[in-house]
DNA sequence: GCTTGACCTAGAGCCGACTCTAGATCCTAG
DNA sequence: CTAGGATCTAGAGTCGGCTCTAGGTCAAGC
């Protein structure tokens, strides 16, 4: 039972999160972190367990797309402390929203993809030639303004 | 049978693309259509419905993460005529496994969301709690080094 | 004849998210 | 004592992908 409260230097956690010591400073520059990091001797940075957890959610927010503005506004929340999850659930409600619609959307390209692929495929070996089908179609472009949007919101209108 | 070439001016193609006329001018500076636009009287460009199709192709590719040089590549094997299918093939390829592994890690993402989701609905209303299951789980850091990557490829090592 | 609006080119500017640099501090090993 | 390596801060630079501006041409309508 040794080793109560872990404390790791900003080289380690960047080694164990993947991100680097300037993304890790930036981070907590930019109020990412539900506590700014305990300092130890010489004012440098004593990461805890804690804020390891903290970072690998904001990774994985952050590969799901959230932006830098979102993932403080949920830090804000948590770091006020209970009574306020209503509104991390909406937040997080809304995230998994885009997060589903982004998968929707990844997975009808990939359909055209996946059909050129099968083109190309016959054209270099036309024997096993099958029939392909795009289910959303090359020809014709939408009907609907397209708002094919790899990001959060459609930030302003042309 | 009227019709036999549409013509459109590129506020039209804005208009049925959803691309804004600067980023048309764009991409076809970047050499990402696989022809450079007719030109009408006066220097102004003129659109076929090829060039509208290929552009809803680009469209579909850029929504899908590709990033603007391998399009670039992929126009440059269509202006060239047959004879490259292999490369196409290829190309497409790539980026179909790109988007497939990012559907996949966006699917890990919303497993972390959707337990997020859970824990905050409990804690409104805790008469209806279920026990959630998060399988890509917050405790202990990944130990792989992570390599959670939005874009493309890795470009440089930190 | 003049205004309006869509178009043209070349190039500057912007935004998000880092990444890198400079110059200083500190700890450890030789 | 000193050299090396990890850390610190503040701020500049980078990159992708557009977006916007300036200054100019052209056709149509009043």
């Amino acid at each position: 039972m040794a080793e109560v409260t872990t404390s790791l230097s900003i080289g380690q956690v960047a080694e164990r999160t993947g991100l680097s010591v300037h993304a890790l400073r930036y981070y907590e520059h930019e109020g990412l972190l539900v506590n700014p990091v305990r300092r130890g001797p010489g004012g440098r940075r004593v990461y805890s367990q804690d804020d390891v957890d903290w970072l690998t959610v904001c990774i994985i927010l952050r590969a799901s797309g959230m932006p830098l503005p979102a993932l403080r506004r949920y830090a804000n929340l948590v770091r006020q402390g209970a009574g306020n999850e209503e509104e991390r659930l909406t937040l997080m409600r809304e995230h998994q929203a885009h997060v589903t619609t982004q998968i929707g959307k990844l997975a009808e390209c990939l359909d055209l993809i996946r059909f050129k692929v099968g083109v190309y495929e016959d054209l270099l070996d036309p024997d096993s030639a099958g029939d392909h089908q795009c289910h959303a179609p090359i020809p014709s472009a939408p009907a609907q303004p397209t708002e094919i949007r790899i990001g959060y919101a459609r930030v302003s209108g042309s």
